[in-house]
DNA sequence: AATGAATGAGATTTCATTCAT
DNA sequence: CATGAATGAAATCTCATTCAT
């Protein structure tokens, strides 16, 4: 694991390299990979290295410490995030794009991976925190005109319970995935896109039935 | 992070310390303790001997790798899983018991723990998954009489697939919990709390909408 | 030079091999030595390791961090000094016994490194303050005896300023002689000497003549 | 501390930039500032850069190497010492200007740090013994002719001896200061004030009495 | 004259683990 | 049971320096 950074390399001048270089790219790629398939844990300076075939010493030219190869990591991804989600709410089954989107396994395996790393790395937690405050608000605003006159009763669940519900349960899927566990898994999707299908197929008016 | 055991150590003999030592049970308390507190990679055999106030190298004689500790620390909290829930099902109110355990905060942040843990060790891994799938169809067991006749449809989301999103989005809410979010937490209790005193609230008859 | 140590390492348990092995001492005589031969920038603790036949990481098991070391060498350092110095004071001839203590190559050598070391190194800057108050206070008292009724005119020089004196020469010496210049200094110690000789040579009485 | 010049790099050509370019100065007085201020272990070729705001290859282009450096501000401070010392030894009351420049605060601060460098580079030692023994005798030369009918008796202190106490004392002061330490510091200064007017004092003949 | 990129070498420290007692 | 001692392996980071542009 990525031994925590001594204090005091914490406050040097950060992101050396230019903002958009190749290799910058590739490391942050590498990196990304490397979470997704084997934990951040795996991220180490030689380890991040040698897969893109570069010398230790030159990760920390680029990222003076692991602490701020994570943070671009992260701040790369959340940018991401933004355009795919309005690209999702903006498609044709918006509810049904957005379920995909949170249940993307490569994207939310990583959501974890940095929720893991959080609970060690304070400044990841803390962006990661502001990050995930600014998505669920998004989608909650989304959500709050696509179902205004829907089948769902918002008393009974509000468009923000909703996100924090979709939003969990795929992440749930996600790591439940990496353990090896599957039971049930292939239920709850199909009940989940059962519910947004009903919901989606009642655009407009007073069903009485059908309510979350 | 517990540095990975080298694999010049694998094949020990294991469990060394009788089974019941108050010594071993010391160790284990300190240790699921240390997950829960600062997540799985605070483990380490210095820290752990510190928090008992015993000598790092005698943790090794009850566990002679610290993969062998996290096993045991797991196994012990999976039997304690199996009584509660047990207890839960049984009781008055079955599924607000069984919403109130899955979604328990140190119990579940432990899990959690395990589950990050079970990223890189393959052998908690494989344990988690077992005990995982073991609880699971319990749980849905249990739901299955308990809803048999009750207003949710199980054609439309069936009784394991509630337990999946049921444990998902507690761990989800205690996930984020532990990095400071908490944005739509309430309306989401709120609203599964709903649903569940809805569905108590008609343990017999034949509601024929369906709703979840 | 040894890198600072990271303010993480620093809370952690001190001194942790017993305090009189055999090891300890022979790493605490490494230490000294190189400090003296070549300077505080050459303790590392590869090279100290190398100097004593072990390996590095042994080092820090009885001294945990770099600094743990610097401070027990001083430490051990300060002892002695007390008790030659209560030697010194107690001989047949006291003041010249304490210049030969404070102009003695080795022990200087050492005391000038740790002053250097003290500059960056905040806790042994605050170790050496005290310890250096200590000494100057003992001296003090201890001239004022021996010079009470001689030639000295403690008016124009009192014995706290002389010992600042002989404690300063003694140590310029020492500091150019390590840099190869020796101009001047014969004559300075014959100086000293010469004057040291008339003080003790009257011992009791009537110099009305104030000297220094 | 600055890593010592790898060997590789040692026969390299000498002072590219120009010897009176801007920056020049610039990297001369950062570094001089930073020798004074956090010791010469603070200097390194990142640490200059960054004080001067330049890039740290930079520093090598009219540094090649570290120990360049160190020489370049050695010299220009000793070229100043010299003028200094001149103008001291010129004006009103030489024997107290003499002593002001001897212990004023910086400049003697940044000699001691070149001092504990010289004990790591061979080169800085070699021009700083050589310079330390010109000002020597430039100052015996200058005292000679002070104090050659004073009151001070040359047979028992020859001024090379004088010089070398002066510079002595001046130089365990300021050490001292700099770790906090000034117990007797002000009794020091004011005996040797009383002396230094006593000298001055008596600027013609027959005191056969008050020798040092 | 200036600089982005790269790198070899090395420093400190942590950790899991073994071993002898 | 318990522990002091020892160690291989690795991780993070710093630095002086080179090189191509």
């Amino acid at each position: 694991m990525p031994r925590q950074t001594p204090d005091k390399a914490r406050n040097m001048t950060r992101r050396v390299g230019a903002e958009n270089s190749a290799k910058r790219t590739l490391i942050l790629d590498a990196t990304e990979k490397l979470m997704v398939d084997e934990g951040y844990a795996a991220v180490t300076t030689r380890r991040v290295a040698a897969e893109v075939g570069l010398k230790a010493p030159l990760i920390h030219y680029y990222f003076p410490t692991t602490d701020d190869l994570f943070v671009a990591v992260y701040r790369r991804a959340a940018e991401q995030v933004f355009q795919r989600l309005d690209a999702a709410l903006a498609s044709e089954q918006p509810l049904r794009a957005l379920w995909e989107f949170v249940s993307d396994t490569s994207r939310t395996t990583l959501a974890v991976e940095l929720m893991a790393l959080a609970n060690h790395r304070k400044i990841i937690g803390h962006e990661l925190a502001i990050y995930t405050e600014r998505t669920r608000r998004r989608q909650a605003e989304a959500l709050e005109v696509l179902l205004k006159d829907s089948a769902i009763d918002s008393a009974l669940c509000p468009p923000i319970a909703l996100t924090v519900l979709m939003v969990g349960v795929a992440r749930a899927l996600v790591m439940e995935n990496s353990v090896g566990v599957s039971l049930g898994h292939e239920e709850a999707r199909a009940c989940i896109e059962r519910v947004l299908g009903q919901l989606e197929a009642t655009p407009g008016k007073r069903t009485r039935r059908s309510k979350m």
